[in-house]
DNA sequence: CAGTCGGGTCGAATCGATTCGACGTACAAT
DNA sequence: ATTGTACGTCGAATCGATTCGACCCGACTG
């Protein structure tokens, strides 16, 4: 080729697809065939084609325009409704995540992490952002707006414990019944003076003994569901509000349960394991052995990293729950309708649960 | 135009701009403005736009064609070089992370995970992923293809603790000098007899006594440099791989260096602060006492949920190491070239160092 | 030897929106 | 009354690649 388009104006703007194919002395359409593989190319031609490419300094077809031509991005979002500290630092949202991959991973696709924060701000919300499916993570209703949007653009969208609405396949387990058989426990070795420490009620993540207001204000489905459970063998109990779950949070909850030896409970429900994990170091600080003095349960059955006690707890399948949904994300681009799914958790007795030692 | 195309057959294909714009009558260009905000338009105007839009339930502009057009995607890919669940479990990434988010912030910008399982395999890979930039986090040397795709595509990259090469700027810290502090403040104590629990050499995560072929087929720089600073000071120390960093691969590793009484080492340099902790759990389980009998030096400064001490370690910063590979993004982006940043870590001096007990 | 099959290549349309320059029109300033 | 200006709107080009139908020609079949 004599008419070279002489690059010495400098790297100005990067070759493009047409560029090489120029070069390569053949037509765009041949050389996106040799890039991409999909139709029949002369070996050839394909290394000239390479060759062109790699004296141009050309990375590749832009994934931008790709995705448009095609149609899809190779993305699925996750709504995570909390800064990503404060979901990283959660096991079982880790677990959700972790089976969410290997559900999509037919797909091949990448995972973009969408939060509440920047939203509507930046290039990149919800309903905004370059996705080929969604999943919700613990969400509340206030995304709904976002997500008619995200259903009115046809994208395919499935919810992990948070009841979006809509005819949007769920993921769940039933919090109350499992909550409540926890608690049938504690009654069946005996306790009758129970107490329960529960996860945040709001998006403020207010700490404290729970009140009425904060119970009227709560927002968060999963944790009213299993104080409900609570509720229905013990309806009375005091709870004790966690503003996240964390065994430091769990600590101070505990620490503010049982400091009062008179009216110190027997046994606390804790809304997650890390919580109870948190409920026993308290119990051990203030001397209370557990479980002769006082039983304690937890919810998700994960391992706590450096817990003793083989912990007695609901245990869910969080990871199932992940990678049914991802499982549900493919069919649902394959064109299907997966139905809801509602899990079982199984209530695992460790060594944190006992009769109540007589008074 | 009486020539409407006539959408009966249903809704086959969802509204575009342009059929919005059609059905408000105004042209396509007006509509994107509407949309947008971009430019002037007339409330009157703007309102039959939203109003066709809600009628034909659009859900606003594609960001496919938005970001084709535009030229960025408003997203940010992350490489992890881990399968998700292994990245989050580690509160150093989480960390970074979290400050990276920060960073960011002022781009309004997603993040995507990217791991390197779908390598090449799925439609979004480290190279071929609609990102306006890259942040390498850990990562060896072994992306250098990707990694120089992304440079030919002129996407800004940035890499925390993982040299890359090239001109990528990198935000690290001296982890040789860090530990060799550590190891000098033992010293300094009186210890003689010292060994060190490393986190993995390679991504196959053999765990073990360290051996002179593990050591050479060695791809994690973080590691090596750590384990060159404690040998800087106590050249012949013994060394337990740990296949992970967390609390039980800590307990496991300080298992085996404890287990024999008569070999056993008077202090102990984690390469993180989970394996210090695990470490510290073997020993309470063994009926040493820390610091007493042994002490503990962790890496990394971050606060492990349910330890009771306050472990001597080096500190890092590493949400700042985070945020600044952040702004370093941010100014790439800008049109900048920032410079890479070496910060220090400070040895924090807690309670599981002391004096070695006289023999 | 004619007809057909199919591998290899090309041209042109397409994906859906954004953006730039141009064009009126209405209103204010001179 | 006229020139200037600012605003609102439109048309057309553009972003960069993929894909579909058409086409050419060598090879194989009847």
């Amino acid at each position: 080729m004599t008419a070279e388009p002489a690059p010495a104006t400098g790297a100005i703007s990067r070759p493009t697809l047409a560029d090489v194919a120029a070069r390569a002395g053949v037509s765009a359409s041949t050389a996106s065939i040799a890039f991409s593989g999909s139709g029949p190319v002369s070996d050839a031609t394909k290394e000239r084609v390479l060759a062109a490419a790699a004296e141009l300094g050309y990375g590749g077809p832009d994934p931008r325009a790709r995705s448009l031509r095609q149609g899809r991005s190779g993305i699925v979002g996750v709504v995570l409704e909390e800064r990503v500290r404060a979901a990283f630092l959660d096991p079982v949202k880790i677990q959700t995540l972790d089976g969410l991959t290997e559900g999509i991973a037919p797909l091949g696709a990448g995972l973009l992490l969408l939060t509440d924060s920047g939203d509507g701000g930046g290039p990149v919300s919800i309903d905004n952002a370059p996705v080929d499916a969604v999943v919700l993570i613990g969400c509340s209703p206030k995304f709904w707006r976002q997500i008619e949007a995200l259903q009115r653009r046809g994208i395919p969208t499935v919810a992990i414990e948070g009841a979006p609405g809509g005819d949007i396949p769920e993921m769940t387990i039933d919090n109350r019944e499992a909550t409540r058989r926890g608690a049938e426990h504690l009654r069946d070795l005996g306790h009758t003076d129970v107490a329960t420490v529960t996860l945040p009620l709001d998006p403020d993540r207010t700490r404290g003994p729970l009140t009425p207001e904060l119970e009227a204000a709560c927002t968060v489905d999963t944790t009213i569901e299993r104080l409900r459970g609570a509720r229905d063998v013990y309806p009375g109990l005091r709870a004790q509000v966690a503003a996240a779950s964390s065994i430091e949070e769990g600590r101070e909850a505990g620490l503010s349960l049982l400091a009062d030896a008179a009216t110190r409970p027997t046994a606390i429900i804790a809304q997650s394991d890390l919580l109870a994990a948190g409920v026993i170091q308290a119990a051990e600080e203030l001397g209370i052995d557990v479980p002769a003095e006082l039983s304690v349960i937890g919810f998700d059955g994960i391992r706590v990293d450096g817990l003793q006690h083989d912990l007695t707890t609901l245990v869910q399948p969080s990871v199932a729950k992940g990678r049914a949904a991802g499982e549900a994300i493919v069919q649902m681009l394959a064109g299907g309708s997966p139905k809801s799914v509602r899990y079982t958790s199984t209530l695992h007795v460790g060594d944190t649960t006992a009769p109540p030692r007589a008074r």
